[in-house]
DNA sequence: CTGAAAGCGCTTACAG
DNA sequence: CTGAAAGCGCTTACAG
């Protein structure tokens, strides 16, 4: 079936393709056509059920009404959550998104992202990894709107909308330190990632400021690129090796799923032979028994503030980057309880 | 900056912009363009950081490589992991994919997706809500490749991937029996949506089979579009009325994770005072104390053939609709264990 | 071996 | 109040 264009509505309608073109843009009463007019074309293309081509719209205007967000794990409880949020807010000022998942592939996130580059959209919502860098300074050259999610990098002067990661590492361990816990493991990711450096340093000041010792085997970093199965592996190694922990802060969604399954294997009770606490918080941990405490994003808040820092650089051509950092909250439940006397 | 066009390389390289265009679609061999001139050609386009306008190569070729996913809700486990698969399987063959959701919001939901149809992506891989139908026919008319998964619509002859979601209720039911449970409930959603009726006709089969009586009472129906805080509402009723039930079935990953998050409510033990069986995999599910059994769904399978299906639609212009029922599979764990004589 | 030209479907200055 | 025409950046039959 050969798909009906402004033509086929300008022909049944006797008017030119300018006139169609200009009636179903809404511009009708602006440019003074007559209302029978316009009333005419448009039950023509409902009935001949028009729909324009993006493709030649796009080619024509440089417009989609498109935002395209980024993220690596599409199937990540937070990125989920986020896209929601994102896709309610964008809908809301009449722009649809498309995700894309890079993956997290080393070369193929390039990849991935350079093609969805390619698809020109208005604007980009990414959550990067450090391997996305050079796609991010193209899109920076090519003066394309983004704004970074999650994590940013140091040395890019992008708008962004991020966590006080130093703080919700910090509060944790603050938390711990009140319910009586003093030898606090912290298992993370081995990568540059500046949002783990920050919940490290904010993991480290917190023992310093309730003078309780930093030993460096206390840290556990995870490569990032790990497999689930050699995570789980490594955290199950770790946590037995250091039999004189109190307790633990995974400083990621994923870590602390994969950590809940360590601590099972290793028949260790949450809460009881060890406290627990989480980044993020996940469906799992609130309804586990017993639930997790755990550093909560404000979801919402960096999906809304993304969206409205992106609008504002596609249409009012604002162009100084903003930079929007949100506070976590601690949800304090019941894999924090007083560490009893032992 | 102005984006490099065809025309920047033509000139800058001093042949015509027929020549850039056949040697940067890889067809300089076929046509006989000398080695040095596509060299010269690709240097060119690589120093000018060329990419292609996908709006001008789209309107023109009416290709353009990109699958497009639609769900209901992104933020769900299941769609999470069949976007996962769907975008691996569609990068190897050259494509990429786009998620959307409709959100699930009635009306909404209809201009979510005629917005995303107009994106003109080469097909579709769709998990239907009942009010997509219109759509859906419209994209059955316009001839374009599409593949239904986890739903599909009983009158309409597409192309389907979906589960023998019978069998999944009927061996349930027949787990819970062998286990000692005989006054089994099943939490569902009150819905057109197919699958739910055959996991309600599986229901009771199997009640048929073992000869176990079926009261309607145990039958509670969940209205769709209820916010999660009325599923729990209604879930916490249903329980707390119906006491004399032993174990219960709950007919989606959602609905079962407000169940968990009722019984929990109302202080029922998992295992102890009421067998659980959920539909769906998911962390919580697996991770939670006790374990739950679940009817699992082979999402790989699920998202791979989508995509094959689906491909060869779109590239032998195979018609014939093609319909695949993959079998689920009982993981049991704690949820389901004997039941104790009382 | 290479190029001039048409055309995909739209929008938009410009002219009347 | 309405229309003819140019042009967005590409690809592709066709000609030489």
């Amino acid at each position: 079936m050969k798909k009906v264009s402004i033509k086929d509505i300008a022909r049944k309608t006797g008017v030119s393709i300018t006139t169609v073109s200009i009636v179903l843009n809404g511009n009708g009463p602006d440019r003074k056509i007559s209302g029978e007019m316009i009333e005419k074309i448009q039950k023509v293309a409902k009935e001949l059920n028009y729909s324009p081509n993006q493709f030649a719209k796009g080619l024509r205007t440089g417009k989609t009404n498109t935002l395209g967000l980024i993220v690596d794990d599409i199937s990540n409880f937070f990125f989920g959550n986020i896209s929601k949020t994102v896709e309610e807010e964008a809908n809301k000022y009449g722009y649809t998104v498309m995700f894309c998942s890079s993956q997290n592939d080393e070369g193929k996130s390039r990849d991935v992202l350079s093609a969805l580059i390619g698809k020109q959209m208005d604007g980009y919502i990414i959550a990067p990894t450090d391997s996305m860098l050079p796609e991010i300074r193209e899109l920076e050259k090519g003066g394309t709107p983004y704004v970074l999610i999650d994590r940013f990098f140091p040395d890019l002067n992008a708008s962004s909308v991020t966590l006080d990661n130093y703080k919700g590492a910090y509060d944790s361990v603050a938390h711990l330190v009140k319910q009586g816990y003093s030898k606090i493991a912290i298992i993370t990711s081995d990568t540059e990632q500046i949002q783990h450096q920050e919940r490290l340093e904010g993991y480290k000041a917190s023992l310093r400021k309730y003078k309780i010792p930093f030993y460096p085997d206390c840290v556990k970093k995870i490569p990032f690129k790990y497999s689930s199965q050699k995570v789980l592996k490594e955290i199950e190694d770790f946590i037995r090796d250091k039999g004189d922990i109190d307790s633990v802060l995974f400083t990621s969604n994923n870590l602390g799923i994969i950590g809940l399954e360590a601590l099972r294997r290793l028949k260790k009770r949450v809460g009881v032979d060890l406290g627990v606490i989480c980044f993020d918080d996940n469906n799992l941990f609130r309804l586990s028994s017993p639930a997790i405490t755990v550093i909560s994003q404000p979801i919402k808040g960096i999906g809304k503030n993304a969206v409205k820092i992106l609008l504002e650089q596609i249409q009012k051509k604002k162009k100084e980057p903003q930079k929007v950092v949100l506070t976590p909250s601690l949800v304090i439940r019941e894999s924090t309880p007083e560490k009893r006397k032992s």
